[in-house]
RNA sequence: GGGUUUGUAGCUCAGCUGGUUAGAGCACCGUGUUGAUAACGCGGGGGUCGUUGGUUCGAGUCCAACCAGACCCA
């Protein structure tokens, strides 16, 4: 008689299938979900414990998002689920940036150029909802839970309202105030324009050398080492737009260049060493060099401006360069942006002569009521007269022109408002200051943030606030028409007009007439038409939402972004911050740097590298687009290439189907009914837990806090493979499969295993969100329950330092079994034998290992996995391997004397006779 | 050009304050099993630690320069 052995083993089945098929099913999971309003569930189970804040830094609301983005989602919900599973209640509010350029200039583009200014801001709202139901719908597949269906918006009326507020707290505290610099200006348009308004075409213009006379020579001479003064020097400049000259306010000199001082047929000259010989060949002259001196040396040295009674000293300046003209650069911080900027450094006046409509204004000596193209040549002509000009010609060059009206632009200094750095505000503080403090008192990660931010705080200038644009949060300022001051009662006005904005949106500024707010004193003031920088919108959420919603709390504990953000939203959220309560928005600030392909090289679409995260998910699945951002060093770049996808797919696997055998082997055990108090269980099964609670505790209580999450896979992974498949789970399929079902052996295995399966899922669960919920569902028998409404898993443990022996003991018996399998494997080789279980293993270990081993019995052999062992004492360690020389056992595979011995049944052992007919074999150990 | 930053096996990552033959997982090769089977076990090969100098008795680990990347500025 033959009996199929195999049914009288419990091999058990699992409906969680070896292949995750997750671009195919993560959709339909999702489907259910948002139908189960699990983000909603998920607050009521949370409700009342400590809140954890990860305040969402906008995206821009254009264009689909790309894996940068996809990158910045998944890090901030593997957090937010990773502290909501550690006990918090961490709400996850997410966040669009609406306002701005690059939308109005998409409107444009499909709008046309002639839309009332009104109209024109409707279709911005309206393109800007478009984009963020797109970017919406990307994320949500991503995995990212949040409150979707109530997001915040930079263009919520109200949220529009509270950016005013804080510019208007910004002003009361006194760091906003009003200056000037310099913008592109189209004299056609008279408005600024943003760069991405600005085309360039060739263009001629005048070039011309310039020479300013030397007003000090005695440090000249002293600058260049010389014994007698130098009277007559000039120091030359050069330049395409003489038109500026009248602006001339210094002349700068890079202070790391050599200078030299020339003796020449056109006087004694000061030029770069490097651009010396050039020039004078321009010149048609010869020339003998007098000495040689740095930049640095000519510092502050006074020269003569060539046509007006005003003195101009030299000044030093990173943006001087040898590339071209004279190695010296006409500075007139009216007129570029460069020139202004050093001409800040140096406390130099601004001081612009030119009118909206790019003509001199009337106090200007010489070109009043001039334009400044007209003005070219009669400055030429007024250098000829003073004996100024040194040379010269025409210019073909790319030259700024406007994109609407296709003619050159100029660069004019304009007023424009500021919060001020180095302004003390009516509480006495520095805003730079203040910012440093604040940049202290956060924590980062990674560290070297602190200094990156640290730098940009130190050496960043005024922050210029205010734009010419439509698409954008008013600047709600009364100007008196005369002074040009705010309005005396500017705060409160401020307010009225927020809460007008809180009903009908920024349009309620646009629309309002004075009078209503004045009332009779309207006529004397203006409405500032200025819009707030975009940056202001974003930087001003912490108000704007932070504190608004009373499900959330300020400051953050956790602002998140990629490198890049600081110096965009870290740093404005910082000043306003600063500018408005004191201190940063956030407590801990975490980087992730930027996306880069196999070789390291950044993504373009020319270089054809492209990785877009909707076509991982609908490839390979979301889970696995999540797996490789944890499984990733995001302090750096973060490489992703099909190699590296398929590595993390591996690695999926490698997980997945380890749930897949826990579950399976899991699925005949009711916990509430079967499970094995700690004390009762075998001791491996004992030692099994200690493993899994070590790890357990190492990513919840280290890994996960510091945000680790390369190193929390890596953990997790390795104990998939080496403490669970290689160990643990081979020697348990013995037991597993050929003991009574109700045994104690096999119960007390799966006690162990159930509650590896509850820690594992959810340990895993805040990166393979749906691979762990539906693991979970299979688990517990619901699909309404997810890992997401539990905390961490508590292991029934005493922590008695018995415990902490067992592990030491275990520890030094898989030592023994890896040497074990090496001697197998050599017999292995020597086609003596093929499944471990034909060997039979006698051992003689020393003093030390002797008890460990002994104290197993004759468990023992199932650890090892052979047939049979033996064990004495000696002094130093021996292992000898045999093939065995009895019968398979049909049933349990083991090789052993007794098969076949037992009537009605066949090629049977006696251990399995037991297992079928009689009260079932009694393990202890293993 | 400036600020910050990265460069360890094919891939992803460890290597603390400098100290024996540089580790892990995956991949790869060989092999066993066929009761985790498009899975699992066992064994194995594989790295001049970006390059070059220097400090030191001794450097992947400290210093300098250089090379190749990344982010932000200019």
């Amino acid at each position: 008689m033959s009996i199929d052995y195999r049914k009288t083993v419990n091999l058990l089945d699992t409906p969680f299938p070896m292949r995750g098929d997750l671009a195919k099913r993560e959709p339909a999971w999702l489907k259910r979900w948002t139908e189960q309003q699990r983000y909603q569930k998920l607050r009521k189970v949370a409700a009342g414990r400590p809140k954890f804040i990860l305040h969402d830094g906008p995206p821009y609301a254009n264009g689909d998002i790309h894996i940068g983005h996809a990158v910045n989602k998944v890090l901030k919900d593997i957090i937010v689920r990773s502290k909501t599973l550690s006990g918090f209640d961490a709400p996850y509010v997410p966040g669009w940036d609406c306002h701005g350029l690059p939308i109005e200039l998409m409107v444009e583009k499909l709008h046309g150029k002639d839309i009332p200014a009104a109209k024109f801001r409707e279709l911005c709202r309206e393109y800007a909802h478009e984009q963020i139901a797109r970017q919406k719908k990307d994320f949500i597949r991503l995995g990212v839970l949040g409150d979707w269906d109530n997001p915040y918006l930079t263009m919520d009326f109200k949220t529009e309202a509270d950016i005013v507020r804080t510019l208007g707290k910004i002003y009361e505290n006194g760091y906003l105030f009003k200056g000037e610099k310099p913008v592109h200006w189209c004299i056609e348009c008279g408005s600024a324009l943003a760069e991405a308004e600005v085309e360039y075409e060739d263009k001629t213009s005048p070039a011309i050398d310039v020479g300013f006379k030397v007003l000090e020579g005695d440090k000249l001479a002293a600058a260049f080492g010389l014994a007698a003064n130098v009277d007559d020097a000039r120091a030359v400049i050069w330049t395409t737009t003489p038109w500026t000259l009248p602006a001339n306010q210094a002349v700068s000199v890079n202070a790391k260049l050599v200078y030299q001082l020339i003796a020449t047929a056109k006087g004694t000259l000061l030029l770069a060493k490097d651009l010396a010989e050039a020039t004078l060949k321009r010149y048609g002259v010869e020339g003998e060099v007098l000495g040689e001196t740095t930049g640095d040396k000519l510092e502050l040295i006074r020269l003569q401006h060539p046509f007006y009674d005003r003195q101009v000293p030299i000044i030093c300046g990173e943006h001087v360069t040898t590339d071209a003209g004279t190695g010296l650069v006409h500075t007139a911080p009216a007129h570029g942006l460069e020139d202004f900027q050093v001409g800040q450094q140096y406390g130099i006046p601004v001081d612009n002569p030119v009118a909206d409509n790019g003509r001199y204004k009337s106090t200007t000596a010489l070109y009043a009521g001039l334009s400044v193209w007209e003005a070219n040549p009669k400055v030429i002509e007024t250098l000829v007269e003073q004996g100024a000009l040194i040379h010269q010609e025409k210019l073909l060059h790319s030259y700024p022109h406007c994109w609407r009206h296709k003619t050159p632009i100029i660069f004019r200094a304009t007023a424009q408002w500021f919060i001020g750095m180095d302004k003390s505000g009516k509480d006495s503080e520095v805003l730079r200051e203040r910012a440093k403090h604040a940049v202290d008192s956060t924590e980062f990660f990674p560290a070297w943030g602190r200094a990156r931010l640290e730098a940009m705080i130190g050496n960043r200038p005024d922050w210029c606030v205010s734009r010419q644009r439509n698409w954008g949060v008013p600047m709600t300022f009364f100007v008196h028409k005369e002074s040009g001051e705010l309005h005396p009662d500017s705060a409160a006005l401020l307010e009225q007009v927020a809460k007008r904005i809180e009903q009908q949106g920024i349009e309620a500024w646009f629309s309002l007439d004075a009078a209503e707010l004045l009332g009779d004193d309207a006529a004397n003031y203006r409405k500032l038409s200025d819009t707030l920088d975009v940056w202001f919108d974003s930087g001003s959420t912490h108000f704007a939402v932070l504190k608004q919603r009373p499900e959330l709390a300020w400051p953050a504990d956790l602002y998140l972004e990629g490198s890049d953000q600081h110096r965009g939203w870290f740093q404005s959220s910082l000043l306003t911050g600063c500018a408005t309560i004191g201190r940063a928005p956030y407590q801990q600030l975490l980087t992730h740097g930027f996306v880069v392909d196999g070789k390291g090289l950044k993504m373009s679409k020319s270089k054809g590298n492209v990785v877009a995260p909707q076509k991982v998910n609908d490839s390979l699945g979301a889970d696995i687009l999540r797996l490789w951002v944890a499984s990733t060093d995001y302090s750096g770049e973060l490489a992703i290439s099909d190699e590296i996808l398929k590595r993390v797919t591996e690695s999926y696997r490698r997980l997945r189907n380890t749930f897949r055998f826990l579950l399976a082997n899991l699925s005949d055990f009711d916990p509430m009914e079967h499970a094995v108090p700690f004390g009762n269980m075998l001791e491996i099964d004992r030692y099994a837990l200690l493993m899994a609670k070590e790890m357990q505790e190492k990513v919840t209580g280290e890994l996960y806090p510091r945000y680790a999450f390369h190193h929390a896979v890596q953990e997790i992974v390795n104990y998939c493979s080496e403490d669970l498949g290689a160990f643990y789970l081979d020697i348990l399929k013995d037991r597993l499969y050929t003991t009574k079902a109700g045994s104690q052996a096999r119960r007390s295995a799966q006690t162990a295993l159930y509650h590896i399966t509850r820690s594992l899922l959810l340990l895993v669960s805040p990166i393979l969100c749906f691979t762990a919920d539906e693991a979970w569902e299979v688990l517990v028998g619901s699909d309404e329950e997810s890992p997401l409404f539990h905390v961490w898993h508590e292991f029934p443990l005493t922590g008695e330092q018995q415990e902490a022996d067992l592990v030491g003991k275990w520890q030094a018996i898989r030592a023994f079994r890896a040497q074990l399998n090496k001697d197998i494997e050599a017999l292995r080789s020597a086609e003596q034998l093929g499944s471990a279980l034909q060997a039979e293993v006698d051992v003689v270990a020393d003093e030390v290992l002797f008890p460990l081993l002994a104290s197993l019995g004759d468990d023992l052999k199932f650890v090892l996995m052979v047939s049979r062992v033996s064990v004495s004492e000696g002094t130093a360690l021996s292992i000898t391997v045999t093939p065995s020389a009895h019968a398979k056992c049909d049933r349990c595979w083991h090789y052993r004397s007794d098969v076949g011995s037992h009537a009605g049944h066949g090629n049977v052992c006696g251990r399995c006779v037991d297992n079928i007919d009689g009260k079932g074999e009694a393990r202890v150990h293993a």
